[in-house]
Parts: structure tokens; C-alpha cells; sequence
RNA sequence: GUGGGCGUAGCUCAGUAGGUUAGAGCACCUGGUUGUGGCCCAGGAGGCCGUGGGUUCGAGUCCCAUCGCCCACCCCA
């Protein structure tokens, strides 16, 4: 309570308890990306400045005023991925290597926003990106899955899909809209009056009522497409039609990344108050090559926010059931003597494979009897001085109560210890560590 | 950046019209069982009542300021 120094706001600490939940995460996101097979890229959490002012774009409320930036040194924490996977890309040639990269990542980004439910200052995301293709069935894939991976977590979303064209088609659209919303100028918002010259297309997902009602009858960019990309679009919903993939178009879904071309979607939620979007993303044609990279090299991914699937899944009815993991054997000595002589028996048991909790406190055996039930281990290990006498340790089942006699040998113990019980079926320590 | 709400024990919260040493449940520790967990019982530890100032004989309670957190706008994953 006296305490001054605590985390910064939006930053939050991940405790025992809640780390299994991301954990779990992580682990079906790995599964997924490596089935459809994306290898892994790590990258670096500061950038230069430039790196994002050229990729999100320069008026982006996020490179205007979200971003941490060190500007004597002109370097930024990322508040997204993307841009970094791309210049890693360009500048070790992955291109040469392969023509179609699959790349994820996952990590913290930075955005400093005011935080609300679902949305920190440092925020994790996975990303999932293809780099080199603009066969429409890449985006039919990707999207795939990100629903596969939606699905094996067991969050319900939906997915909305839109096209936003390329720069053939988008600007004769563009100044289309920007006719029709100055003939209305004065029906909408104060941002949308803003944003009619700037980023007329923002005004498309406005929430505010009114111009959602202006908005209905405005033209759409999918009656509008060049025939690439309305063919384009044709065929990526054909895929997702074979591949089984639920969708709804949406044509005044528009993104906040300057760099979105074709298709984009977002996978949505009614769950998280007002920060709908678990996942999100699109195809990016330009962005290789406005990076620096080779001409012409498409690429698409998305972002799934990892807080908002942690969120999701606590809400709902089965998030707590994903217990810790427990030790295979809690060791309960009591005296000096046993003490030391266990404490380099815990060791031993770790070497060889077990997952062994101790009391090193000296308390009474109740005291260690209780805090063994509290981890969830499987049996106890105890040893008193009658124990140290004739070398016999006392091994008690914990689910059954029944106590057996046993040698003090690590291999001896590791053996007795190769079975456990879990709901009353016999499983092999080896078989749950495999 | 703009609104609104809330700050009392590790957590969730009581605290009556300002009035003795500030409470409960959970969690924690010890004991009831000279060496045996879950349930139960008893005891214990743990609070400058966010911080600073003011009003008052007296402030957790009223006033002002400040800091912090939450939710929403905005933005986005």
C-alpha cells in the first residue's frame, strides 16, 4: 500500500494462475501455424521511427500519437508487427530462398492509448503473415486459419470480409464517397466532417448513429472494383466457400493501417465491451516494395490479440478448468537429518526427469501434509528420523490414502513413481510428459 | 486528448446522522492429533481507510486539491 513503484499504466503483470490461460494459447496457435506451415520469426522490439511512419502511415492516429518514441535517437517501440516482419524480410533476402515465405510471430506491442477493457498500452499479438503471393486462395487460407485456430481455442467470433480495392480502383472510389459525404457535409460528426477530406473511407465505420444512417446509402467499393480485383475477390470467397469458412461481407469494414489493399477482415465478438475485434488483417500488395523490397512482391496476414482471446476465454464457462501443472511427488522431511538427507534426494529425483516440491522451512509434518494437498501432488514422500534409521522412506498416495514402505533410492522411487492416477485411470509419467 | 465511475487487509467488500483500540468472508500462519492433507473448531498475523491540506472538541465518513485505477468516446488486435 506504501508502495510507490508499481506497474505503468496499461502494463500488466501475467500471474501464476492466469499464465496457464496464455499458455494454452500459445500452445494451440503454434499447433495451428505449424500445421498449415509457418515457420516462427523473432523480431526486435525497437525500430527505427521511420520503419512505421512509412508503413502504417503518416497520418495514422497511431504513428501521430500512439507510438513510444525515443526521439533523440529516432527509434520506436513497435505498436505492431507487420513492418518489422517486412524489413527482416527484405533485409535477409528471405525471398530468395523460398518465393512464398509463411512467417508468424508473437509478442508485445506499444501503443499508448488510453487503456479500457481489452485494450493495454503493451498488448500481445500473433501474427500470421504470406509473404510473395497474391493467389487469392493464400487469403482464403489464411483466413481459414485463423479460424481454425479461433475454433480449436473454442471462442465463438464471426468473420467479416471486405475489399478495399487497389490503387487502380480505389481513388476514382475515393473521390466518389468524398462527393457524397460533402453533398451531407453537414449531417455528419465532427471527426467525419474531418475525416471526409482525410480519410473519407474512415467514415464508412463510424459509430456514431447519424452517420451510420447517412452512410447507408453511400456508394460501395465492392461495386466499384477494377476487374482484377473484383475477380480477385470473387475467387477468394470461393475459397473460403470450398474450405467451409463462415463468413459475412461487410463493405464498410475499413482498416486503420494506411497500407491495406483487396481483401480484409476481421474476426468479431459481442463480448468485449467496445473492442469488438479479436483478429484482423489483410492483404498489403504495395507494402514490400514502398519498404524497399523487391518490386511487385505481394503479401497479406492478420493480428489476433492475445489479451482479448485471454479475455474471451475467461468469460467463458470452461476457462477455469485448465489446472496447473502438479508435482509428481512432494518430499516431507522432518528434522535436521532427514532435511539435509532430502534435500539432495529432491535433486536427484529432478535430475532424472520428476517434477519434485519440497518444504526447506523445517515446519511440522501436518504443515507440509497440507501444502503437499495444496500443490495437487500425487504422492508424499515421508521421512522422519525412524526413516533415516533403516533407510525406508514412507510413500503416500494422496488421491488413495494408502502408505507403502519403500526404498531410499532415486531409481527405486522414480520406478514406484512411474504410475499415477488421474480421475482413477492409470497413466505413464512418460506417456503425460511426451 | 474528452467524458463518467471508483480508491478501506494479499483478494472481494461492510462501515450505520462525523463519536471509544476500523470489521467480515476468502487466502495466509499456529494449534486441536508427542509424525499425516481435504471438512470442522480455536487462536494469530496482516490496514498512516490512495496522498496532501481544510472544517471540527473529534474525520474512513464532510470540503478542496492531487495521484492512481476502471469503463466509455476515440482508436484498434
Amino acid at each position: 500500500m506504501q508502495l510507490k513503484l508499481q506497474a505503468l499504466n496499461g502494463f500488466k503483470d501475467i500471474l501464476p494462475g492466469d499464465v496457464e490461460l496464455w499458455q494454452f494459447v500459445e500452445t494451440i496457435a503454434r499447433s495451428v501455424f505449424a500445421r498449415f506451415d509457418f515457420s516462427e520469426i523473432r523480431l526486435p522490439i525497437l525500430e527505427p521511427t521511420e520503419l512505421f511512419a512509412r508503413s502504417i502511415g503518416e497520418t495514422t492516429d497511431i504513428v501521430e500519437k500512439e507510438m513510444y518514441t525515443f526521439v533523440d535517437k529516432k527509434i520506436t517501440m513497435r505498436p505492431e508487427a507487420t513492418a518489422s516482419l517486412i524489413r527482416a524480410y527484405i533485409e535477409h533476402g528471405l525471398y530468395v530462398q523460398k518465393p512464398v515465405q509463411r512467417l508468424f510471430t508473437i509478442g508485445p506491442m506499444f501503443r499508448h492509448e488510453r487503456p479500457q477493457k481489452g485494450r493495454l498500452r503493451q498488448f500481445h499479438q500473433m501474427d500470421a503473415e504470406v509473404l510473395g503471393s497474391q493467389n487469392p486462395r493464400i487469403d482464403a487460407e489464411l483466413m481459414a486459419m485463423g479460424a481454425m485456430l479461433l475454433q480449436e481455442l473454442g471462442v465463438s467470433v464471426s468473420l467479416e470480409l471486405n475489399s478495399l480495392g487497389c490503387p487502380e480502383c480505389r481513388p476514382a472510389y475515393r473521390l466518389q464517397l468524398q462527393t457524397f459525404l460533402t453533398e451531407r457535409f453537414d449531417t455528419l460528426c465532427d471527426d467525419c466532417k474531418r475525416r471526409s477530406s482525410t480519410n473519407p473511407l474512415r467514415v464508412l465505420d463510424c459509430k456514431n448513429p447519424r452517420c451510420r444512417a447517412q452512410v447507408q446509402a453511400a456508394p460501395s467499393i465492392l461495386e466499384h472494383l477494377c476487374s482484377a480485383c473484383g475477380q480477385h475477390f470473387e475467387e477468394v470467397q470461393a475459397g473460403l466457400g470450398q474450405l467451409g469458412v463462415q463468413y459475412s461481407l461487410n463493405k464498410f469494414m475499413v482498416r486503420g493501417l494506411d497500407y491495406y489493399t483487396r481483401t480484409t477482415f476481421e474476426f468479431i465478438t459481442t463480448d468485449l465491451g467496445a473492442q469488438a475485434a479479436v483478429g484482423a488483417g489483410g492483404r498489403y500488395d504495395g507494402l514490400i516494395e514502398q519498404l524497399g523490397g523487391p518490386k511487385g512482391v505481394p503479401g497479406i496476414g492478420f493480428a489476433m490479440g492475445m489479451e482479448r482471446l485471454v479475455l474471451l476465454l475467461q468469460q467463458s464457462a470452461g476457462g477455469d478448468a485448465l489446472g496447473r501443472l502438479c508435482p509428481d511427488l512432494f518430499i516431507a522431511a522432518l528434522g535436521q537429518a532427514a532435511s539435509d538427507f532430502c534435500f539432495g534426494l529432491a535433486h536427484e529425483l529432478r535430475s532424472a526427469g520428476l517434477r519434485v516440491a519440497m518444504d526447506l522451512e523445517g515446519r511440522s509434518l501436518k504443515s507440509q501434509m497440507k501444502q503437499a494437498d495444496k500443490t495437487g501432488a500425487s504422492w508424499v514422500l515421508i521421512i522422519g528420523e525412524d526413516e533415516m534409521k533403516n533407510s525406508q522412506g514412507l510413500l503416500r498416495n494422496m488421491k488413495n490414502q494408502e502408505q507403502q514402505q519403500v526404498e531410499l533410492k532415486a531409481g527405486t522411487l522414480k520406478s514406484l513413481l512411474q504410475t499415477r492416477y488421474i480421475d482413477g485411470t492409470e497413466f505413464s509419467v512418460k506417456k503425460i510428459l511426451s
